[in-house]
DNA sequence: CGAACAGTTGAAGACGATCAATCTGAGTGG
DNA sequence: CCACTCAGATTGATCGTCTTCAACTGTTCG
């Protein structure tokens, strides 16, 4: 949830994902590598070297921890542009793969960090957007801690609905990119919690199950039961 | 867990919440403003408008959220060198209250925002600081979604004892500014488990309570029952 | 056509929350 | 100095939710 920069401060944001100006965008543009991904495409290990800086144009990429225990937590999902990457000590924490066909463009981190120095208001949209995905994050942490696991389900398709990427307002289609483990793993809950949960939604008839991937969702009687 | 930024790029840290030039240093505090706080001090509710960005000097300051069904989640506790109230859409999302007597410094966000602008390398120290923020947070979802009620406690007291301000490693005591709901409500269990964990450390030679607020620890021994 | 896998559903068990009772310690007034 | 009081902490017993294990279904791919 991340987005880029743009040179002059105050100036109003046309789409949601915050305007670029084009001395911004170019001078990204020609630090940029584009990369095309397909599904299954590793991006990154955790453990690997922080190179690169990574920003999504279009497809969606899951950010996941490994434990030593086998198990494994799924940090986030990462849609059209945002940008994930961003290690404090040099080494990635956790790995990114591409769950969707789609195209990434990635920056090498030191040449980022010296167009951030140079471009103040640019780098000012970065630590704007860095605060805003604490706020993100800190969210997530009162959602696992305190809510069931209905809730939880909820909140995780309300997310979805947010991204014009993977949800048609006119037909109600939402159209899940990943898989019930990830959906699991995100939430902090048992793959068979998830199923239960989504039984209940549509006996509930808040949602209907079209097949694995594809939902009808009854947007506003799902907003309504969250209670967030 | 955010500290303070300095001039020159590249330079190593004397300490471990990073060094501040003078120029810097006198930059912030021309700008800053000090305030002493006792414990109960409210600093901000949620909803209130952003106008300060705030660090400790001393003392430590919880940072709660408080949801519609009376529940709390604290989110934080932020001891000196820590920064506090950076919000993204103009008012606090959370409430942040001093536990002790201590000493607050904050800064008008406005006057913040354009010192950071005139100063790129020290905004650059803010923004990498986020994204030290944005990883202790994941660590703390994997925290709350994998683990049992013991580790979760055994987690909490390895990171207070990472403090200088409350552990004393000489004499192995451990001194607790919180409450045990408070505990609890960091850890996202009930304050009831909290006892119960103690307890269950206590039985096994790791910790032992002198009294509520102060703890004996054998660090070592806590450090590998942590299995983090 | 059959194997393999993702998803769903069912039954049993474990863990933590909740409610209630007891204990501890600090502050107060006799 | 000691009993009293009150809030916070601890302990015990019960209950509910979610995990786990297992069986079953449906779909995809060789």
């Amino acid at each position: 949830m991340v987005c880029l920069c743009d040179d002059a401060p105050g100036q109003p944001e046309e789409q949601g994902r915050g305007a670029v100006t084009p001395s911004d965008q170019t001078a990204l543009m020609a630090i940029g590598e584009a990369m095309d991904v397909r599904p299954g495409t590793k991006l990154f290990r955790q453990g690997d070297a922080a190179t690169h800086i990574y920003m999504v144009e279009s497809g969606v990429v899951r950010i996941s921890h490994d434990l030593l225990d086998g198990k494994r937590q799924v940090l986030a999902f990462r849609w059209g542009g945002d940008v994930f990457g961003m290690a404090a000590g040099g080494r990635y924490l956790n790995n990114a793969d591409a769950l969707d066909k789609g195209r990434i463009q990635r920056f090498q981190a030191e040449r980022l960090q010296e167009l951030l120095l140079s471009r103040p208001h640019m780098q000012n949209r970065f630590l704007l957007q860095a605060t805003a995905e604490i706020s993100l994050q800190q969210h997530r942490i009162i959602l696992m801690a305190k809510y069931d696991v209905v809730t939880k389900v909820v909140a995780f398709l309300l997310e979805c609905c947010g991204n014009g990427q993977c949800f048609d307002p006119a037909t109600q289609i939402l159209k899940l990119p990943m898989s019930r483990p990830d959906i699991a793993d995100y939430m902090g809950v048992a793959t068979e919690s998830v199923s239960r949960a989504l039984g209940v939604l549509e006996r509930r008839k808040i949602i209907h199950r079209h097949d694995m991937h594809h939902l009808a969702i009854d947007l506003p009687r799902l907003r309504d039961c969250a209670r967030l």
